[in-house]
DNA sequence: CTCAAAAATGGTACCGGTATCATTTTAATG
DNA sequence: CATTAAAATGATACCGGTACCATTTTTGAG
């Protein structure tokens, strides 16, 4: 039942129909070990009976605790990140964490803006991809004095924490796997190079392994796209129409893979006898198309978890035992390549 | 600069290096009309002096605006419902507003209990998917006194103001359109028909259609799975294995229809020669596979921005002119059906 | 230059929780 | 039953903004 007035009930209002302070109301409501049995009933009473609903914002400005995890991702539509995002919320939901996602789109600015409001929010720490961020944007992480954890990549030198994979080591493995296959005219399509450390260090992943086998690196041979289908299927006619001897092709993201293959499907080449393809990720449709694609499997959730766990760690106020956790890659072998 | 101790500063610090009082240092950095340029500018460059970073629960806990619009989406990992968001964000952006985004999995309980986290951060707005909620959700929406709008489906009897399309009208034109391309014995793939408004009304639309060319409706013919690639190769499986007649196939969602579409490939079943195959969203991906895949087009970032357009307008105040925004859908004709 | 109106600025209190420390009540012990 | 430690409860103040209304300053007309 609520009052006639239309405002809402605060603690003072529970505390005084239960006959106690709004101290003892507060900390009954909080679960505190500190109060009665009889007492909690009496207040919880009153609480459901005035419709209660706590205003955090004033806990928020009193405890300086937000219980808010800000997260930042560089966009809303990859399905990887998302699977992150939801195992860390999982994982955060438990201990009373809700997240506060903010998208980046590869911007330092927009990410440093993003930052700004979390910090306003009081967020109680932040995480964020990758480690390409503005020399403000650091200023401010640094200065927070809340837990901080980069994801995705790994770094020598993380903010605070990061957790992630060998972008490089997984790029290359991929790269001699397809020498090892006899592919000599290996194209690469990256996503989004500028400010995205992640298609960065596969770049470089895959340069190096060319380099080990004494390959060429051609130019010409590399695309840098942006991280949709219709991308992918392009840079592949381009690659395709600018090299006849191109024999196998390495995307640094499924979504541009599956584009590249679907090309090839359209043009009839076979894959992987007239040109191999080969992904990042492990998407899901990455094992149901035909033929069904190599690729790098990611251990999405896995990574959620462990920021997680780091995050909740450093709110606890555990002292660290490591500041960079590498959470490994497979190379997923199907038919593709 | 920072201070030597770390504590943040507040604005009546900036006040004081300014030279004004914390009442008027706030209105400059609320960029109000009030002050005069050279007292702004004062209290600007002090604020950066002090690495001033405003406080905004202290904020939402003065003005009762938290500059949060709450919004619940049934999962995180459907692009479809990405697109949405985005828009929204973006169109909610220019106005000071930030998301506040919780997934509900479908379940009511789960999504009751992130209306009452929302109420409790004191959302400004709170957008949600569909219209099947929990009584209590209900009554808490009701007497949250805030602009609140249901998406993605219609209802003559919104909560606040809806915006969505017709998934019945939806369901039951591609139906028609498949019984008008000869087919008789048509399945559906349905995603998760318990509490989803959505794909349940494009199952009443299925049915209608049939009924209204006097077809059977044979319940063997519909399947209800989960709302992933291998959901619906799965149903495809178990549709043809059932029924050696089935010579079309309704998906409630592209990724179902994608599933059974690779299920058709994988057998080498000619679409739509043997059998045809439709979707319901237009995904990417829809236009891309091969056969490309036909389809209902929705509106989703029209849809989004006209969930912001009607959230802002309630928060200015306006006065309603209209509750229910239908949207509108397309058939999309490809190549699949 | 005067004076009224408008604009800018400031003092004080309040938003709704909770930390702190004091006080009261309860439980435990001999 | 007295005594004391432990547990429960409460009074007050504070977190960091801003609303409200009073006061001062500026502006512009005469």
């Amino acid at each position: 039942m609520r009052h006639r007035n239309n405002k809402r009930a605060t603690i003072r209002d529970v505390a005084k129909v239960a006959g106690v302070s709004p101290i003892t109301a507060s900390r009954a409501m909080q679960n505190s070990t500190k109060v009665r049995p009889a007492t909690r009933q009496k207040v919880v009473d009153a609480a459901r009976q005035l419709d209660y609903i706590p205003n955090l914002a004033a806990g928020t400005l009193a405890t300086n605790a937000s219980h808010l995890v800000a997260v930042i991702l560089p966009n809303m539509s990859n399905s990887i990140f998302a699977d992150t995002l939801q195992s860390i919320s999982d994982s955060l939901r438990d201990s009373g964490y809700q997240l506060l996602v903010g998208y980046s789109d590869n911007s330092p600015e927009l990410e440093e803006s993003l930052v700004r409001t979390f910090l306003s929010r009081r967020a109680d720490a932040i995480v964020l991809t990758g480690h390409v961020h503005s020399d403000q944007t650091n200023a401010l992480l640094k200065s927070a004095a809340i837990p901080i954890v980069e994801m995705w990549s790994l770094n020598d030198e993380p903010l605070g924490a990061c957790v992630g994979i060998s972008n490089f080591d997984a790029a290359y493995s991929m790269t001699d796997y397809l020498f090892g296959k006899g592919h000599r005219k290996i194209g690469f399509i990256g996503g989004l190079l500028e400010n995205n450390d992640r298609t960065q260090s596969r770049l470089d992943g895959y340069r190096a392994a060319l380099m080990a086998h004494n390959l060429p690196i051609d130019e010409s041979l590399i695309r840098d796209v942006p991280f949709e289908f219709e991308d992918g299927a392009r840079a592949m006619r381009e690659l395709l129409s600018n090299n006849n001897s191109l024999d196998a092709v390495f995307a640094a993201s499924d979504i541009l893979a599956l584009g590249a293959l679907l090309e090839c499907n359209r043009r009839r080449l076979r894959v992987p006898g007239d040109i191999a393809v080969a992904g990042f990720d492990d998407e899901r449709l990455a094992k149901l198309i035909k033929p069904s694609l190599t690729t790098i499997g990611v251990p999405r959730r896995a990574i959620g978890e462990k920021v997680a766990g780091v995050v909740l760690a450093a709110l606890r106020g555990e002292a660290e035992t490591q500041r960079v956790f590498d959470m490994g890659f497979s190379l997923v072998e199907r038919e593709s390549a």
